[in-house]
DNA sequence: TACTCCATGTAATAGGTTACATGATTTG
DNA sequence: CAAATCATGTAACCTATTACATGGAGTA
């Protein structure tokens, strides 16, 4: 259930209505998680039934403002201790590499090259969202900082991969 | 739906029933897709209501072996090379990477480096597999064996960014 | 015979996506 | 005034997890 964590994580950043979340989710966040519109105005109504947050401001169009309150800072502090259970492992992309054998080899080439185009471009991506945030010395500048790092890794990490398993299939398959 | 075509992959290979898919699961796929009992016995189903598998042997305890059948392959192949959707990013690890200024310095330091003795432990585990599958010359040998590559790769990487970050946590944080 | 492993299934619940529906406010 | 953006909500459907339920076959 991170999504209710995510969202209690935001609002300790500070708070936000349903709309703004969206779009904290779609920029920075998106190396880590997604949710969808319907999705989190429904989360939000749930937190706010436990009390983990609070309405704090109404404004126009229907507009509502939340805040963590103490309740949700404990209970974020807690996720934020607990062991992170093991992830099941979900990776489309992966997936369908154990199966290209049922494609030509030069589809299978093409495959992966085009992995390794999407790796670049999220490397470029991420170079650019670095430097278009105006970083401080704030607890959330820093560890976002750490998360954009870890993406650039991740980024680079697939591309080198993607050559690298590319040359393989040339030589090997055809 | 990406289950569905695990289970079309994996019985492409070889046929099986739903108890032999639900350990290939567990150890090679494990890596790339993962599924419950109850979620595969009720995919075979659809599977082989839709024709795209079918049982054909019936073994002992109420055994139920699968094959993929033409229209299953036909499948198979048209989403190998359907252009790979966006997929959302759901990482609970990183995800609390964003909020640990919530907690004391020396507990996210905690934090980061539990995640690289988990990524340096992931790689032995990945090397020992290495080592103890027979590899041949087949392409669900060559294949896998890439996406083995993928994983070593993914672990070191985790394991280099973890060090890193948690230097920076302590020269920056205390 | 007891234990382990093989083997399949269902029900309840939770989490996530897509589509539909509606309307206010701001800006050019 | 038209268009873009702000803003929330609901319904239907699909996907995934947990727990429950049952029993056959092989082996020490």
């Amino acid at each position: 259930m991170s999504l209710r964590h995510a969202v209690l994580g935001m609002l300790a950043d500070a708070p936000g209505s349903g709309y703004d979340l969206l779009k904290r989710f779609e920029s920075r966040e998106n190396n880590a998680w997604s949710a969808t519109q319907s999705q989190l105005y429904g989360e939000l109504g749930k937190l706010a039934q436990t009390g983990l947050i609070e309405m704090t401001v109404a404004g126009p169009r229907g507009r509502k403002e939340y805040a963590i309150t103490e309740a949700g800072r404990h209970e974020l502090r807690e996720w934020l201790l607990d062991p992170v259970p093991p992830q099941p492992a979900r990776n489309e992309t992966l997936l369908r590499m154990y199966f290209l054998g049922e494609v030509e080899p030069a589809q299978a080439r093409e495959y992966v090259r085009r992995q390794g185009a999407e790796a670049e471009e999220q490397a470029e991506r991420l170079d650019a969202l670095d430097e278009a945030i105006p970083w401080d010395d704030s607890d959330r500048s820093f560890y976002g900082r750490l998360v954009l790092e870890w993406g650039k890794r991740y980024a680079a990490m697939q591309r080198e991969w993607a050559d690298w398993a590319e040359h393989r299939i040339r030589a090997n398959r055809g």
